[in-house]
RNA sequence: GGACGCAUAGCUCAGUUGGGAGAGCACCGCCCUUACAAGGCGGGGGUCGCAAGUUCAAGCCUUGCUGCGUCCACCA
């Protein structure tokens, strides 16, 4: 094996051997466990967000896949509507070109070869990460089946009456020319204006006052509004004003809507430009008065010279004519919260337009009812409000685009307008009779995306048919998905699969945090701080990482700072850090936390940790390889694990004891954590063993076995047969978490092990199982005193300078007949670890000037002749007793506290007093020290 | 306006029914010891945002406040 751990050298034909061997598979038996992926935009590539949550699916389909399930993880990528039309009408725009000069079907043709061409860059991504998904159950949301699947759930929806078309004010966007959901319009605050304008009243000198954010609507108005009870304006209820510009007579109306504390009090009315005055329009009876064109002119409904103009440009003119006709009473500046197109980011323009709609409340309620119940759980519980609150105010669901990349909806009309809905023209014509000579024209628009991705959960699995996998994996297991699509998406598909298979989409929802950078900012182009994903496992040199970083971006005029920003922080590049140390960083940043900033670094220090596993199993190797490892107990043992009454062949140290009770301990942890969803701390205790117990305590304590000749053959062989098969499980372990380090370490190590199951791959292997036999209090409260023994030696040789090489003499004082027992069975090993020299029990004979540690009541003493220096000692005693002292007061304290004693209970108080002894103890021996040296 | 979240070491974050403040990185010192210098050993560092309350005992429970953030709704 190579010295230092080189990713790049194993990960690909490692994947390739995996997924060409239809490994991903789901094996058909044990209980199901399902996945599903939240399908990437097709033509999309693959970002930080996707990454992270990716690599937790992967650890939980690879974890039930080694437990034995019958694994599905399914994916599929999306056709993200107006996303990809997006894409493929710019590549047209630069050439000059719209769709329009292409028409529908050959567009359509050209965003299907756009697909074909860029359509693979996110699955080929999703490999490099080392994703396990049933590659051959992929499937795109415009395949013939999902598109079948859409038409049956529409048909049924409309028969029911579930979906309707009609006319209503929508959210339109003037450059996409379509209309959009309410979830896709983001309303963010801006600096606008707020202009006063005086509308003359018929027949009188009078005048009304009315405020408005957006003086163009006034074209459209229909009424103007004060409250019922507005003392101000009682006498004018009932009265016209003349409409300004328009020349129009509008009635003077009541309604409690109008808040009589704001602004003047009145309001215009515009019920085909606003959404509460639609509202109201519609409670009054009003005329609606569209003025607007599509892409958000002004139209032929508005006074000839106003025509034409952009929907901004006739706001000022209308300002000015105001102005001019002196009924402009002020402007003043006024905050007020605009809405945009999520994907245009134009203003959003309330527009009315016949759609289609889905009746949402039905459905809502079961869906309400199943994360009520708890049939459906959030992880964290707490999203479970934001799914609420949401749930029980939701609005019917606008569900038609004006769009030509999507699903087609299966609806026609006739000359008279009349709707059919079925699944080709045919069929339609079939379900209600209609003769060949009526015309039938299909309906132009596609559906919303989230209208199938709705359908996921049973689309996938066959559904309109009854198919095996239908009965397996609905409802899956558990979605993991980021909270941003908790309405969009995770809602949606609770209420249609509920609808459509009457059971639950999944029963865990895990809603993970949002990638940030190391300081908490969105990764954006524009703020230049983005990471891909590919760049950390791979690596990139310095310009290639500024110039992707600085190029395509929307606002050019950043890309200097971003640079500078770039050079700044990566002087070097990035180096190729490999996709076990990428994913073991998502995994350790997954907590509970909304946010997660991801810091490179934390990448490096687990880089760093994949080194030290490679080099753990160089030892055990060099150590193992052609040895006899004792494996010919497999058959005798559990989990390789000899049986304590069979030393035939080997035996087990304490230190062997020790390591599997703690490996066992680990695992324990390790899978409550996997049940909670805390990778987190799932990462926390298996760095911790691997790291701190196994390589830093175990291989050091078998290293004098190993390369002593005073240990027997049996000795050995149980401490290699301890090394070998604790490494080989940790590897499976770890598996689910770093695939490809532990791919290949496993497959020199496995065959020297006592697991013989698999050998064809480490993920077909059985994932280790919690063993009681393994519990050893004892050999764990022992390796406690050896490693506390050490520990204290080190201490002194740390603080007082003393070179690691030199050798200590150790005197032992105090010691226990307990303490004599454990030094018997571990002095060779206090003798290499702690670089001793000797150790010796001191009886009644006064030992020389030492500077000292403490084990329990045990003192460690090192001669300082010549090599400790008395003051140095002295503070550093000093230290160790103002600490006691500061211990010993507090816990004193507590225990003369009459209250604590008689209220507390009683194995509290005793863990207190005995607290109290112990400290006491040691200060009583630390003080003694300080003494003697003083006398020195 | 409504809902939710966060505030713990220089940085990024854990802290499970309340009972001796932790990790990684960074920092300081010593060491190229035959798995690993991407390493080993040792060390320093925190009024747990502020205030009050409950309790024998609060980082943890309650209330209020401050600061930051997210989502939903929206007054023209």
């Amino acid at each position: 094996m190579e010295k230092t751990f080189n990713p790049s050298a194993i990960e690909k034909a490692c994947y390739r051997h995996w997924e060409s061997e239809g490994m991903f598979r789901p094996s058909g038996k044990g209980t199901p466990y399902c996945i599903l992926l939240p399908p990437p935009n097709v033509t999309g590539s693959l970002h930080m967000g996707h990454a992270f949550q990716h690599t937790i699916m992967d650890a939980l389909i690879r974890y039930h896949r080694m437990q034995g399930d019958n694994t599905l993880w399914q994916c599929g990528t999306d056709h993200a509507g107006i996303a990809t039309q997006m894409v493929v009408e710019r590549q047209l725009n630069a050439d000059g070109l719209t769709r329009h000069d292409l028409g529908r079907e050959k567009f359509v043709e050209r965003v299907w070869e756009w697909k074909e061409h860029s359509g693979g860059t996110i699955t080929r991504q999703m490999r490099r990460l080392g994703t396990s998904p049933d590659w051959d159950r992929e499937v795109f949301t415009m395949d013939e089946n999902l598109s079948a699947a859409v038409q049956e759930v529409f048909i049924q929806l409309y028969d029911e009456g579930l979906i309707y078309r009609g006319q209503r004010l929508v959210n339109w966007d003037p450059a996409l020319l379509t209309a959009v959901s309410d979830l896709e319009v983001i309303n963010e605050e801006e600096n606008g204006h707020m202009w006063h304008l005086r509308y003359p009243i018929e027949g009188s000198d009078e005048q009304l006052i009315v405020a408005t954010t957006r003086p163009e609507t006034m074209l459209g108005d229909a009424a103007v509004a004060v409250h019922p009870e507005d003392e101000r304006y009682q006498h004018l209820i009932g009265k016209n004003v003349m409409l300004p510009i328009v020349d129009r007579l509008i009635p003077i109306i009541a309604d409690d809507y109008v808040d009589p504390e704001f602004g003047t009090g009145c309001v215009k009315i515009t019920p085909a430009h606003d959404f509460n005055d639609y509202d109201m329009g519609k409670r009054h009876d009003l005329p609606m008065i569209n003025i607007l064109t599509k892409d958000a002119k002004i139209n032929s409904n508005a006074p000839g010279e106003l025509q034409g103009l952009d929907r901004f440009d006739a706001r000022r003119r209308v300002v000015e004519m105001f102005q001019s006709l002196e009924l402009l009473v002020e402007i003043k500046p006024h905050k007020l919260k605009v809405p945009r197109g999520d994907r245009s980011g134009v203003v959003i323009e309330p527009f009315l337009t016949d759609q289609w709609y889905v009746a949402i409340e039905s459905l809502a309620k079961p869906a309400i009812q199943a994360v009520e119940n708890g049939e459906v759980r959030f992880v964290p519980e707490n999203w479970n409000k934001t799914y609420y609150q949401w749930m029980r105010n939701i609005q019917d669901w606008c569900i038609s685009r004006q769009l030509w990349w999507g699903h087609r909806i299966p609806a026609w009309y006739d000359n008279d307008g009349n709707v059919y809905v079925g699944s080709d023209e045919s069929s339609v014509r079939q379900k209600y009779h209609l003769d060949s000579a009526i015309v039938l024209m299909q309906d132009e628009d596609v559906l919303d995306t989230w209208f199938s991705s709705a359908l996921w959960p049973f689309a996938t699995m066959g559904w309109p048919e009854k198919t095996e996998e239908l009965a397996a994996f609905v409802p899956s297991s558990v979605l993991v998905t980021g909270f941003d699509i908790i309405f969009f998406w995770v809602a949606r598909m609770i209420m249609m699969t509920k609808k459509f298979t009457g059971e639950i989409p999944f029963r865990d929802i895990y809603i993970t945090g949002l990638i940030r950078d190391e300081h908490g900012d969105k990764m954006s182009k524009s703020k230049g701080n983005v990471l891909d994903p590919i760049d950390l496992i791979d690596g990139i040199e310095l310009e290639a990482l500024v110039s992707k970083r600085t190029s395509g971006m929307m606002q050019p005029q950043l890309a200097e700072k971003v640079e500078k920003n770039t050079r700044k922080q990566f002087p070097n590049g990035i180096s190729a850090y490999g996709t076990d140390a990428l994913r073991f960083t998502f995994t350790a940043l997954a907590s509970t936390s909304r946010d997660i900033n991801f810091d490179m670094q934390r990448v490096e220090g687990y880089r760093n940790f994949c080194n030290k596993i490679w080099n753990a199993a160089r030892f055990v190797l060099m150590n193992c390889e052609g040895q006899d490892t004792g494996n010919v107990i497999k058959s005798e043992g559990e989990n390789g694990f000899p049986s304590k009454d069979n030393d035939a062949d080997l035996e087990l140290s304490i230190f062997d004891r020790w390591i599997w009770s703690r490996f066992n301990n680990m695992l324990q942890q390790l899978q409550e954590h996997i049940k909670d969803y805390r990778f987190d701390l799932v990462a926390q205790v298996v760095y911790e063993f691997t790291w701190n117990q196994y390589c830093d305590w175990y291989l050091e304590l078998s290293k004098p076995v190993l390369n002593s000749d005073a240990s027997t053959d049996r000795q050995k062989r149980g401490t290699r047969h301890t090394l070998i098969n604790v490494f080989e499980e940790l590897t499976r372990v770890l598996h689910p978490f770093m695939p490809f380090i532990t791919e290949e370490v496993w497959k020199k190590l496995q065959p020297l092990s006592v697991y013989q199951e698999s050998n064809d791959s480490i993920m077909l292997a059985s994932y280790p199982q919690i063993s009681v036999e393994r519990e050893d209090a004892d050999a764990e409260a022992q390796i406690e005193w050896v490693k506390n023994f050490i520990v204290g030696v080190r201490n002194i040789r740390g603080e007082m300078d003393i070179s690691p090489s030199k050798k200590l003499p150790v005197l032992l004082r105090n010691a226990s007949q307990k303490d004599m027992l454990i030094l018997g069975d571990t002095s060779a090993f206090l003798l290499t670890l702690a670089k001793l020299e000797s150790i010796n029990v001191l009886k009644d004979e006064q030992a020389p000037a030492c500077a000292s540690a403490l084990l329990g009541e045990m003192e460690i003493l090192i001669p300082m002749a010549g090599l400790i220096d008395t003051e140095a000692e002295l503070a550093r005693l000093n230290k160790n007793a103002s600490k006691l002292e500061k211990d010993i007061q507090r816990v004193a304290g507590k225990l003369s506290n009459e209250n604590f004693t008689s209220k507390a209970p009683a194995h509290v108080i005793d863990k207190e007093r005995e607290k109290l002894y112990q400290a006491e103890q040691q200060l009583g021996k630390v003080k003694q020290q300080i003494e003697k040296i003083e006398r020195l």
